[in-house]
DNA sequence: TTTGTATCAGACTGAACAGTCTGGTACAAG
DNA sequence: CTTGTACCAGACTGTTCAGTCTGATACAAA
């Protein structure tokens, strides 16, 4: 057995991260990387066969990261009541709650800066995170569904696409927050997305 | 007077502005903007005296436009009912029947592309978005507080925000669209903010 | 102890890049 | 017709980039 290297592979991604999600991809270069980290080309190409395949591997993290507060979040969810409304509502609640904390970890980002890379998107990584996106969707349109069923509803929702507009606002937040400089539309917007989605789940048309 | 070099100068722009929302704006080389355009390095320095220069013009050029696009539909909803609440659902009606042109055009996410490389943000470029988004927040928020206003609410609603949860749908789909490689979603998210808003003004609490 | 391999360090290379510079052309004013 | 200037073409330059290569070191198995 050799000496384990996945300190240093783990450095290397969490420099590139930061640097990626602070200056895009195409603008964080290899060398960079390597002094963020403290590392070495040699080491870089070592555990990575190219720049591609450390975005590969950065997205594969995150996503995995991603999928896990998501299931965490459902788990606190069903716990706390049987009421299907209740559920989705404090759902989007615990989000709404966790907001400043994404934020201050730039998190919910990563997939912006990979995107606007179309290179990026030929190469695979755009299918990773479509896989998470349609994982978040599932979980929660299920979720909504069964909310809707309890009540008498006169408008057609797709409930696919409410669960999307989930992700749509942490990603649309992100980009506001960056154009106005001010983290605090994070949150903003997912109150608001919070009290739409209540009115929308606790009230009966006029 | 000397002969007029607008035509190239246009030229320019509109390769670059393809090529930047196509690849971002780091991965858009000089060179292929010259290619693209049927210019030259010359004709190039020219009209813009450094890269970040050509970024700056490039924003302002999409916000003068978004803005224009803005206060069109102003102008229609103003014109077709006196109802505030009315009014606010048919701009968004507006929006909505207009995202499958904006998509096709690509035209949602200039803003996306630049705001991800911070090299621009310390540029300047920011600015000029944000300028854009406080246009949209000022007449939309004002339009929804007339709404709020005819009808008795127990719930508080930070119309800022709802007004600048439009512009967060937009990007947001935009990069939802990118992330599925499916443009039908910026339609969908449209139609879901909606109805969404509907829900908001047009019932009750129960 | 020897040998093999995973792990790294850092000099090096060819390509691509933003920006410069020289020269040339069209056109308007005088 | 001459001169000035806006406009543009394309060769050129110094730098930065992703990726290669040579070697060194640590450690495990034999």
């Amino acid at each position: 057995m050799p000496r384990d290297g996945t300190a240093t592979r783990e450095r290397i991604l969490d420099a590139a991260e930061r640097l990626v999600i602070e200056n895009g991809f195409a603008a964080t270069s290899v060398d960079r990387v390597i002094v963020e980290s403290g590392t070495s080309k040699g080491a870089f190409f070592h555990h990575f066969e190219s720049k591609l395949d450390l975005a590969k591997s950065l997205v594969d993290r995150y996503a995995a990261a991603d999928i896990a507060h998501l299931h965490d979040a459902v788990t606190r969810v069903q716990g706390a009541t049987d009421d299907p409304t209740q559920r989705v509502i404090e759902f989007v609640r615990i989000l709404e709650n966790t907001a400043d904390d994404l934020m201050a970890a730039q998190s919910s980002c990563l997939y912006v800066s990979i995107l606007t890379e179309r290179q990026l998107a030929r190469h695979g990584t755009s299918e990773q995170i479509a896989r998470a996106v349609v994982a978040w969707r599932r979980t929660l349109s299920s979720m909504l569904d069964e909310a809707l069923a309890t009540q008498p509803t006169n408008q057609q929702i797709d409930t696919d696409a409410l669960a999307d507009h989930v992700f749509v606002t942490f990603e649309g937040a992100f980009i506001l927050s960056r154009s106005m400089n001010d983290s605090r539309h994070m949150r903003a917007q997912l109150t608001v997305l919070r009290q739409l989605i209540e009115r929308l789940l606790l009230s009966h048309p006029g």
